[in-house]
DNA sequence: TATTGTTATACTCTATAACTATA
DNA sequence: TATAGTTATAGAGTATAACAATA
């Protein structure tokens, strides 16, 4: 199947490797995204919270660190920053008291909106440069990879 | 060109996000990996380190960083720990003394050999679940996104 | 003057465990 | 007993700037 070299480790290529090719495209993609967030003062974990609050709707912590890729003590520390700059709201589950429903507020989406354009000027850029459908063929797949790994 | 719906910020699905997808894949394809690096007891960025030093020959560090995905001050740390661990070495270069060549030890290959038919297994059961047709061609989406955008 | 790598620093995230309160 | 989230803590990475040595 695989051919063993000469050489002691017989590892696939670093290029052919999924976590680290995965890694390499995210850092060059989040190049431009990065010079973006750094003129708006927001991190790029804060970021990704609130587009997953802002999609989601209101909803528990536990989806948004799962959507977000955040750790639930990451995002507790990081949701009382950001309920103090008041871009999202957090009140008890009626249901569950356990649960803290957290919700996007006006000043959450306008703080999206302001940004909505160069993103996705930024995106729309990138989709020209490596293909529209090279684009939707890599999303498809990291979607179909999320699938079948659940 | 996009529709601006009713909703005040007009962005794609995280889905469709490419740096949003390209984490959510990641995540879910460490976390196998992430288990196998708890038991060698070597974090993930010393394990990309060791990759790509195997890999790439000696080399200068700047191209580790880049290839590993690290800042040059992350991995002036890392480099003073795996050389004290033996795993790698590090001297001059003969031609510009401000370079400094690292080169993997013996024992750096061992600690991959030791661990390369576990990592191995990994990854195929991932492309059997994934179809393999699936993954050669993400892989190759991957390889010609870091082609485009460099 | 520019480049390679180191050091210093402040901030942030990660990972884990122990804890509170609800269920 | 189990679950949702918080707190605490240790370790590590990020990002930046200032620096030393070399080119």
């Amino acid at each position: 199947m695989r051919e063993t070299n000469v050489a002691p480790a017989a590892f696939r290529d670093t290029d052919r490797s999924l976590p680290i090719a995965l890694l390499r495209a995210r850092e060059t993609v989040m190049q431009p995204i990065r010079e973006m967030l750094a003129k708006t003062g927001i991190s790029e974990q804060k970021w990704r919270v609130l587009r997953v609050a802002e999609e989601a709707g209101p909803v528990e912590q536990s989806v948004i660190a799962a959507r977000a890729c955040l750790l639930l003590p990451s995002l507790t520390r990081i949701l009382r920053s950001m309920t103090a700059e008041g871009l999202l709201e957090k009140h008890a589950d009626a249901f569950d008291k356990r649960k803290s429903i957290v919700t996007i507020t006006p000043k959450g989406r306008a703080l999206l909106s302001e940004h909505a354009d160069e993103a996705n000027a930024i995106y729309q850029q990138m989709r020209d440069r490596f293909g529209a459908d090279e684009m939707d063929q890599l999303l498809d797949l990291l979607e179909r990879l999320q699938k079948t790994s659940t």
